[in-house]
DNA sequence: GTGCTTTTGGGACAAATGTACTATACTAAG
DNA sequence: CTTAGTATAGTACATTTGTCCCAAAAGCAC
């Protein structure tokens, strides 16, 4: 009665997470060693589990999961990681495989697809869901090579899109510089720099502007 | 053999989905009789497979868990519909309750606390979250009476909704009184109605509001 | 190192938005 | 007729946002 594989799962939602334990106790070769519901939680765990995977939403309060998974990779080179969640903006999924995600899948595969991507990943190999690659794809052809019409969201820095997000759940600069620990002048040159490079003039049309990209998740 | 109650999920992450499944089968009362990813073919189930309990979710592609909630009431009265969701919003709470809803429950929920539910909810008898019923309680004690019935949606005026339409395109005051031919006080206090209404505190929150109404052509 | 970008912050000022009141005219419901 | 709600518009003031300037530290590329 050997299982092959350790696995961690780190996922905030309660149920989520006693989903995936369910669906992946049924297959043999998985052990699910341990959960996490947030970041902290899950590097300390594989520090204490030696996981051969972990399996890892992004959002969670406290410590995110791309931190999380920055420092995984760092202290444990040797451990996978599969990003698995909703969502499926370009900025997502570029800072997971930045931060040394081996794979990244959405919420919506079927089971049969999560198994196949924890074998691939497991077996040393990159997985993308279907719908993911098609963007990654694009952007290695829009960064690689001729301006494909990069679009203005491509000029955009990650910082402008941490606050283009708080930008569009409404909260005012104030509260922004407090959460990022900067100075309200700051928040406000992003903000700026936002609306003139996606030539638009107030918080209402980059609100619509962020939803449309995708950026708000609930 | 026989399992005492018929259950169907309705979950548009099919993972979710699954996950779902796997839980409740542990249960020997429980029998999963089918699942649908949308509003639409979750109506069809109801009456094709005429369950005892509909377990849905309330945001999916298509037709969204609300109306589905409404119809299945409407046609099914006896079946009862507890609803599973992220959502923690007062909207959307009030809106499933209003719907015939017969429970709201987070996704951060334990399985126990799914299975109390459940069971609550078939006996016929309403669960709520423990986060939740504090705001149900809070908004009957604010409201003074029961059950007002309305979604602030409902309470705004046919005025309100042509100024949020343009506030959420963007247009600053001064052009939407020159549209409406208003004075710019006119629309400011349509604007603040607007917020007061509907809790909102600045532009980017009512375009994100907006947005999610479909009010915007898109 | 020399440039380039990013990130950080500031001054000054104009414009827009948000809040708190008041007030009139019209309409629909009781 | 009275009351409630809607639409209109005002004063006054506080806050926020938007738009110009400017500049320095850090990191990266060539």
């Amino acid at each position: 009665m050997n299982k092959k594989y350790r696995i961690l799962i780190v996922e905030d939602h309660t149920l989520m997470r006693a989903g995936l334990r369910a669906l992946l106790s049924q297959d043999p070769d998985f052990d699910i060693v341990g959960e996490a519901d947030n970041g902290r939680d899950a590097i300390q765990a594989v520090g204490a589990l030696s996981p051969h995977l972990v399996l890892t939403d992004l959002t969670m309060p406290g410590m995110n999961g791309m931190e999380a998974i920055r420092d995984i990779k760092r202290r444990y080179p040797e451990t996978r990681v599969l990003v698995l969640t909703l969502h499926r903006a370009d900025e997502y999924i570029h800072d997971s495989l930045r931060a040394g995600a081996d794979g990244y899948m959405l919420k919506d595969a079927t089971q049969d697809e999560l198994r196949v991507a924890i074998r691939s990943v497991l077996n040393g190999k990159t997985y993308l869901s279907p719908d993911i690659s098609a963007k990654v794809i694009y952007a290695y052809l829009g960064t690689g090579h001729v301006a494909t019409g990069t679009s203005p969201w491509d000029t955009l820095t990650h910082r402008e899109r941490e606050v283009l997000k708080l930008v569009a759940e409404g909260n005012p600069n104030k509260y922004i510089a407090n959460y990022y620990c900067l100075s309200v002048k700051t928040v406000e040159k992003h903000r700026s720099n936002l609306m003139k490079k996606l030539d638009l003039h107030n918080a209402s049309m980059l609100t619509a502007y962020a939803i449309e990209k995708g950026l708000l998740a609930s």
